[in-house]
Parts: C-alpha cells; structure tokens; sequence
DNA sequence: ACCTGAACACCGTTCAAGT
DNA sequence: ACCTGAACACCGTTCAAGT
C-alpha cells in the first residue's frame, strides 16, 4: 500500500527499455527489475506457472532468497511483467501501408497467438491480469486497423471484443491441450468405452487429430467477413 | 498413485447421481462426495478459487480437517468435481425436434456461457482441467446438431473447436472483467493519461460501457453462418 | 540504496492412531 | 469403513539488521 523501494502503486510500473538484453558477465550482475523478468520468464517457460517461486526465482538469479522484494511489490507484479514482456509487437511494416488490411490484422493476431504458445503459462494468465503497454499496443493497433477498414465507431468496440474472445479462446485451449497430450489420448480412451453415451464426438475423435492452426485461421477469417463491411 | 480409499484412478470419478441436493439436517449428515463437492462449489462462489482451501472446506462441513481425503485423492480433483457439476445442461426440447438447430446451439452455448458466469472461478479453470460427462455432454449435443445440420463429417471437429473457442473466450474474459470492474475504470483512465499513445482504442472507451451479451451474440451468429452451409 | 537471514503465518498432504 | 490430530515439507511475505 505505501510507497517501498522501487514501485510506488498497487499496478505494476512497466520497464520502458528492451527486455531479455542482459550480458551474462562472469560474476552475476547486480539484481534489477529487467533481469528479475527475464529469468522469471525463463522459469515459467521451464516450469510452467506452478513453478515460479519466489525462492527459486531469487536462487537462479544468484541473489539472497528475499533480495527480490526491495524491487518487486509481490509475485503478482512478476507475473504482470513476465506476462506483458512476452507479448511485445515489432511487426506490420508493409502490408498496413498497402492498404492490405486484412493481411495486417491477420498477422498481428496469428503473432499474438503464436508469441503465447511460445510461452504457454501466458495464454491462461493474460485474461486475469493487468493489461500492461505492449497488450495495449496490440489492441491499439487493432482498432487502428479496422476502423481504417471501415468498422463504424459504434462497432468498434465489438469488433475488437469478438477477435480477443476468439483468439484467447483458442490459444488458451490449445496451450492447455498441448500441455498433456496423454491426457487428450486418455480422454479420447475413455471416450471410446463410452461411445454410447457419445457417439458423435466419438466418432469425429474429437479430441485427437485436430489442424490447430487450420481451425484457428478459418474462424477467424469468418469472424473478419462478417465484422468489417465488404466494400 | 496406487488405489487408496473411495477412488482408484488419478482421474476423479464422477459421481452418477444428481448433486446439490442434499437435506441440511439437524446434525450434519456423513460427510460424501457429493456433500463435499456442493460445499465446495458455495465456497468458490463466495470466495473465488484462491479461497478453496481443504481446511476451510472441511470446516464449513463440519468435518475433522483431513477428513476430507478419505473421499477424495486432492484437492486437484475437487475442482474437477466441482466444475463439471455446475455444467449440467438440461435443454433443448423442442427446438431441437422442430429442426431449428441454429435456435438449439444458440441456446445451448447461451447457457453454457450463463453458467459460468454464475460461478465465475469455472470459466479460468475449465480449460485445464479433464472434460467431466456434462462438459462431453454439452460437445456431444454440439456436434449431433452441427451434423444434424449439413456441416460434413470432415469439418465437424474444427466447426466444434471453433465454436468453443469462441464461447471459452468470451466466457473467461467476462468473467474477470466482471470480478474487477474498478480495475478497468482504472485501467481507462491510466489509458486517458497515455491517449496519445493509445488514442483509437482510448476514444472508442474501449475499456467501458460494453454490451458483452450483444458482442457474443453477434460473433457467434457469424461463426455459425460461416460453418454451416446454407441451404 | 541495496541486500540478507531469521521468523511468521499459512498451505497441501501423510501417517499412525482412533472408533 | 470412516474419521481424526499431530507433524512434515513447503510457501509468500515481513522485519530488523547489515553494508
């Protein structure tokens, strides 16, 4: 609540600079909040979500177990900034230029997609979490592109609203599913000794054999035929 | 790992009765799964997913603290208990006879996503979690109507998956703008400091004023017009 | 300004023991 | 068969203290 060290509210303070660009020196470097969200990435990429400890995080960065808390207000804060330095978009250089708009939006969500399933804790922890600068970006950019595509204000918002839902929909899922592929093939398993009860998804081995990226891409050029009027 | 007690699986074997309606006697009634789980399920309510704690779970059933893992393996599987019983779907009469399909899986996922956002902890944990008969259930009925419908067997999956994706999303987001709505006046008024950077999604008050029931409705009407053929 | 270890108040889960 | 309390191995975080 009081202002402590190195950040001064409840919301994280974002880092202006470039991430991830520290020189491993021989002796460890001093403990800054750049190095603290790298390898704080680097252990939820290894561990996943359950395995970002406080302790642990403050050992693979060669400092004393509690050093961590005079630049952190708490381990929520990691995971708000671990989370939006994971999410950061240099891209549409050209086709927003040429008026391609459809190109542009389609490669700057496939992007966003794609930089989760990098890092699949991100997927499931970006709806509960603060949206920090580079999601903002992302959803500037996005409503930028459709309104120059010719989405009326009044429907902005809900065109916006219905391409998150569908991209963080399907990359949740995916990154989940992707998590435990056995468990998809157990499921699919028992499915079968219940094929009475469900035949249907049985049958389609709904939970096996799924093109992923196929039905990602086909919804969602579904969702931007029916969103932006066709001119 | 090996079988101990009223379970012999890693996976949480569901209870075949209905739940949640047990007789609050004078005296507390023996401690069951079904007790546990219909306790569980008010507790998450009240409290969200970090206040399900086994101590406190035990203690609002008036049970000896550790009792509770006699009838149940941890607490991962009272979470998969108590997310599927709150999935039950009983519906689809007479639409579903009539051959309105569109009118069967608006209804179906209506509900699916009302139910969630009546226990708002499900929506963020249902993609990690096994699939319990109701959520098969719910595919099940998805998949017999799509194929009722015209969708051919081959874009059967991907219609289904598709389809969830975009009810999952729409449903986590919801149900966690919902548990912060101080959080995102917050976040748009930081957003009205930072206008210069974020002027389109900042004018459009993105963070505001939103008919989340009218955006699904509209994204999934156009999903289901893309995927299932017209005749 | 920056780091540290000891200590506190929790957790989930195990286990030997009760009825 | 069903329940219990004590105990273990952790956690996040506070705090007084160091440099």
């Amino acid at each position: 609540m009081a202002a402590k060290g190195g950040s001064q509210g409840k919301r994280p303070q974002w880092p202006t600079g470039p991430l991830l660009s520290m020189q491993e020196t021989g002796s460890e470097p001093a403990l800054s909040i750049e190095r603290i969200v790298a390898t704080a990435v680097e252990l939820l990429d290894a561990e996943g979500v359950g395995g970002l400890k406080m302790r642990r995080l403050a050992d693979r960065l060669g400092a004393g177990a509690m050093s961590l808390y005079w630049h952190v207000d708490n381990k929520e804060q990691v995971f708000d900034l671990a989370l939006d330095s994971v999410l950061e978009y240099r891209g549409t250089p050209q086709s927003i230029e040429a008026g391609d708009w459809r190109g542009a939006i389609f490669h700057m969500l496939e992007d966003w997609r794609a930089s989760m399933l990098r890092h699949p804790w991100s997927a499931s922890l970006l709806p509960r979490r603060a949206l920090g600068p580079n999601i903002l970006g992302r959803l500037e950019l996005l409503g930028r592109v459709l309104s120059r595509a010719g989405v009326e204000e009044a429907d902005l918002n809900g065109a916006i609203w219905s391409l998150w839902n569908y991209v963080m929909g399907a990359t949740i899922t995916r990154a989940n599913f992707n998590l435990s592929d056995e468990d998809m093939l157990a499921g699919q398993q028992r499915l079968a000794h219940l094929s009475a009860q469900y035949p249907t998804i049985e049958r389609a081995r709904l939970l096996l054999d799924n093109d992923w990226d196929g039905v990602f891409r086909k919804g969602l050029g579904l969702l931007l035929d029916g969103l932006v009027p066709s001119r």
